[in-house]
DNA sequence: GTGAAAGCGCTAACAG
DNA sequence: CTGTTAGCGCTTTCAC
């Protein structure tokens, strides 16, 4: 039923030699002929067989998707949608390599291998637990996002998350708060990791002195956001934090529902800031102020990479890094009432209770 | 690199038509080479190249996933993995096909059929403004799940909307509400006829009247649920309904924040249902009644229809239907106060404003 | 500038 | 039961 190369080069009236030149625009055929071939490839709606094609040449014109956490997390779902684009721009099609397929028994790499797929993409927060061993060893390409792996053929790019915190803490001093708590995320992540030592550049940059109860683990999830509020509230008030950095804006909207049955108001009671800037985060009952990773800033990067690699163009930066953004809304803002300056020192103030909206 | 066929036939001694035969498990290979060469393979770590494989035979094992509507609804997002997860059992690969790909100029089918995909599943709420011509005219087996498709090698599979709805309809009469509204899905979209069909037929049912200022237009988003909300509230407070029943999780979170906004509490001054039972659902701010579609099955059927049909199997349920489940939270349950009967009529009562969570 | 032919890794007749 | 062989659709030398 599908028209292969053999039709239309009847029908040109050449070898099939000649039309896939013609097809992959090779300088040695006449003008002329390309054009022609080119014009009646069009008119017979002729798509080259992918198989045959990466059965022969190397190129398979597929990239494997991994996603250590799946797709319930929709800062995860919406970096899919980038490589889907990015992807889509360059011809490439994308399959989608589920945590499933990673079994001890099966052998990730072989799968790629098998598929002809030309570069796998990683990401999701699920590291510590997984053997990425095998897959920096063989030569695929494989670009890391927001994850820490080395290996040659190995390549890493993240948000400046130090950075990013350092400048949500600055950010913070800026409007008069002086005790700034942290919710971490997934233990061993490394997007976690880089954080909290923004967390403390930051703190120290600002003269803010470092203090370990205003620090709390966490899973980027909405439920270990709210534990690490509970926890965080269940001190004397003067000893409270009177800002929080969650480290995934599930972790922040978790912690937000905890202050408010505490009976604190978001912001003038505590601020509270999340990171990635997903959907939700714009819902107005939220009203999230957080940092804005780049994205598609991000996947395009990730997708170039694999592509030079490919290319075995020049020396590939190792670690890449995109600066984002703090998108300000209502969850932390410039004061306007709540935080008092007593003698030399800012303090939170208990208000009555008010409503999440 | 990776070792194929031949390198093993050469290892086991054999040649290479008996190791295919072998490894495919035909019958006609004597078992102990069998088990041999399978051994062997094993052993050196064989996996078969797909597109050889697919070249020669038709089987790429491979399905194409068509999301309309991308991945930022997170039901869609659930259904991704549950497909995700089907196809993996199988030995199938997933290829995602995004709406980017659905160009005039590119043309679906042809980039299919290069890629030798088996079968396509399609979903997604954005149906009316795309022209699925092409797809159904083709021989390319295809599942639209929750879209209402026909054509000799289309099947389509959904929840049963209508007595999902019919069936929340019964329960929140149980729980003595009499004024019930309706806010749907996107215009034009199959599940939201469906429902809003189930709505009808509930309330007659019930025997109750159908009022058409209780139905509202929406497009599955927190946002038109929350503007559908202040639309219903617009009215004096005898006539405004009980409880209000929303296409989808997210706009009946809007519907909710609406509500709350008006001073009302839910569910003891208004009730609300949801669908999809999306993770958002549980959150505990949320809290949210909703029916529960039945992502795993339906996505099971959807599959094994394409197989079936790859198979040249029985003749095929064109259209299946899988029945899902309400959940009850605490946006709809059977009702503590705020209803209360006056004569023969339940009526609404305006309480005090209450919180969210 | 063009074409004939080899071959990518595998499966499926067909012979033996 | 096993092996030989002909392709699947394409790209790529290598002659012409």
């Amino acid at each position: 039923m599908p028209v292969n190369i053999r039709d239309i080069a009847k029908a040109a009236g050449v070898s099939v030699a000649t039309v896939s030149k013609a097809l992959n625009g090779y300088r040695s055929v006449n003008a002329s002929t390309r054009e022609k071939v080119k014009r009646i490839a069009e008119e017979m709606q002729f798509h080259p067989n992918a198989a045959a094609r990466s059965l022969v040449g190397q190129r398979s014109m597929t990239l494997g998707v991994f996603l250590t956490t799946g797709l319930a997390h929709p800062f995860f779902a919406s970096l899919l949608g980038g490589v889907d684009q990015a992807l889509q721009a360059r011809g490439y099609d994308l399959i989608y390599l589920s945590q499933v397929s990673w079994r001890q028994e099966y052998h990730f790499v072989q799968h790629c291998r098998s598929r002809n797929v030309e570069g796998v993409l990683v990401f999701g927060f699920q590291e510590s637990d997984m053997d990425f061993g095998e897959l920096i060893e063989s030569k695929l390409p494989a670009v890391f996002i927001d994850m820490d792996m080395s290996g040659s053929h190995i390549a890493t790019i993240s948000s400046d998350n130090l950075e990013a915190i350092r400048s949500v803490i600055r950010r913070l001093h800026e409007w008069n708060h002086r005790r700034i708590a942290f919710v971490a995320g997934q233990a061993g992540s490394y997007a976690s990791r880089m954080r909290f030592e923004g967390y403390c550049e930051g703190l120290a940059s600002c003269g803010l002195p470092f203090r370990q109860p205003y620090v709390m683990d966490g899973d980027y999830t909405r439920d270990s956001g709210y534990e690490a509020m509970k926890r965080l509230l269940a001190v004397p008030a003067e000893e409270r934090p009177t800002a929080v950095i969650c480290c995934s804006d599930m972790s922040a909207i978790g912690a937000m529902e905890a202050a408010i049955e505490e009976g604190l108001s978001v912001p003038d009671d505590i601020s509270i800031v999340g990171f990635d800037n997903v959907d939700l985060a714009a819902w107005p009952v939220f009203g999230l102020t957080t940092y804005s990773q780049p994205v598609v800033t991000m996947v395009n990067q990730a997708v170039s990479i694999i592509q030079r690699q490919l290319n075995g163009e020049a020396p590939i930066e190792r670690h890449q890094t995109a600066p984002g953004e703090l998108i300000v809304r209502t969850s932390a803002r410039k004061p306007r009432s709540g935080l008092t300056q007593v003698g030399n020192e800012w303090v939170w103030r208990p208000r009555a209770g008010s409503r999440l909206s």
